[in-house]
DNA sequence: AGTAAATGTATACCAGGTGCAGAAATACTC
DNA sequence: GAGTATTTCTGCACCTGGTATACATTTACT
């Protein structure tokens, strides 16, 4: 495609992980809150000012790679199979990313994951960001609801928040777990089935809840 | 009941208002990035140290407002008339908040109200912190489903989910529209039924989204 | 009236984040 | 390959939110 990508670019790049890896391990040996952004910034052998540059906050340092994540319902239910369901779609694909062990399920047990995840959960600032990618992944999930699947705005946005709102509980149920000990081999079947109620129930509705029995 | 708040404790709120007010006052005025704590606190005639005795960060002298909606839900939901079920309980408490016209529906267009509410939109860190209401709702409503509805966790917490993320999604597309100009009384037959439907889509599942027909 | 406990203040300080002026590096042109 | 324009990086000063410390003031209790 590109054949150039052009050494600007290619330093930029360069310096972009430089950055991120620096604060990552600073930040996974001592503690997010523990590292100031000015001791990254000599880690990384840049100057403050610039590591501002290329993260607009302290948080971004960490969840710049959950970035991608926020589109992603939005990418399944625009990419799924003509005839499919789109809360189908989304359902094998979390199942799938289940059975992948990728961590945004919650269910990947590395180490390193392992002990990100338990810092960003520690953290309110970054339990804040994240927060943030909720939102624009209900945004993004409402809009492809509302263009592929001929749903109503309203409905759409409705539907967007609750499946949105669905996946991250389920995904912050596992990620818990995980974080404080658990293997994701032992929590596979319990997490798959609770995936499986969790849209199921998305489907027909909480009717326990409801009057008309 | 205590008859003798005691001078210590009157004195308390007092201070306690002073620095509120003044913080409103100034932020409609000026806009909540334009105006530093320093001067919200000069203002209100206490040091800087004080506020933060009295608010844990910026951010609290807008929303501190708010938190009593916090464990909203989950009251509703315990005080319910036995018999009847939590998903109704909640509809009608809405239903009768947009009668009402509630702030927490977004449907009250009095100008200071509207003028907040804008604000509030408008500024990251202040949508940010109302999220961390969200979160707190959740986590009450799950407890009261579980405790009053014998719900399973699981399923207590999803629900609890998908109905404080739905309740949250009236009540900002109501207080969108009339932050940017819309009436309330123009916006109350509307608010209504996107509320019914929005609920019975909570007690039907999304159907319309999922694949058996 | 006098003392202990709580509350408030002043000051200095730290960390995240931004504006600015200039130095250094890269890309473009001849 | 030299020279110039454009990005990018840097160092520095600065602002703001928030906290620690040490001291003064007020309220409550006897």
């Amino acid at each position: 495609m590109d054949g150039k990508p052009g050494l600007r670019e290619r330093k930029k790049q360069r310096t972009h992980a430089a950055i991120s890896d620096a604060a990552i391990t600073l930040f996974l040996e001592h503690g997010f809150n523990q590292v100031s952004v000015a001791q990254v910034a000599e880690a990384a052998e840049v100057s403050k000012r610039t590591l501002f540059a290329y993260f607009p906050a302290k948080e971004d340092l960490v969840v710049h790679r959950l970035a991608d994540h926020e589109t992603e319902a939005a990418r399944v239910v625009r990419a799924r199979p003509p005839g499919a369901a789109p809360l189908t779609a989304l359902r094998d694909h979390f199942l799938t990313g289940l059975r992948e062990r990728d961590p945004i399920t919650g269910l990947n047990d590395a180490p390193q994951v392992r002990r990100l995840t338990r810092m960003i959960l520690d953290t309110p600032s970054l339990v804040a960001r994240m927060e943030r990618f909720k939102t624009g992944a209900e945004r993004a999930l409402a809009q492809a609801l509302q263009e592929t699947a001929d749903t109503p705005e309203l409905t759409a946005r409705l539907a967007a928040v609750q499946i949105v709102a669905v996946q991250w509980a389920l995904a912050g149920d596992n990620a818990e777990r995980l974080a404080y000990g658990e293997s994701a081999d032992a929590r596979y079947a319990g997490a798959v089935a609770d995936a499986e109620h969790a849209f199921a129930l998305l489907a027909n509705g909480l009717r326990q809840l409801a009057p008309g029995e």
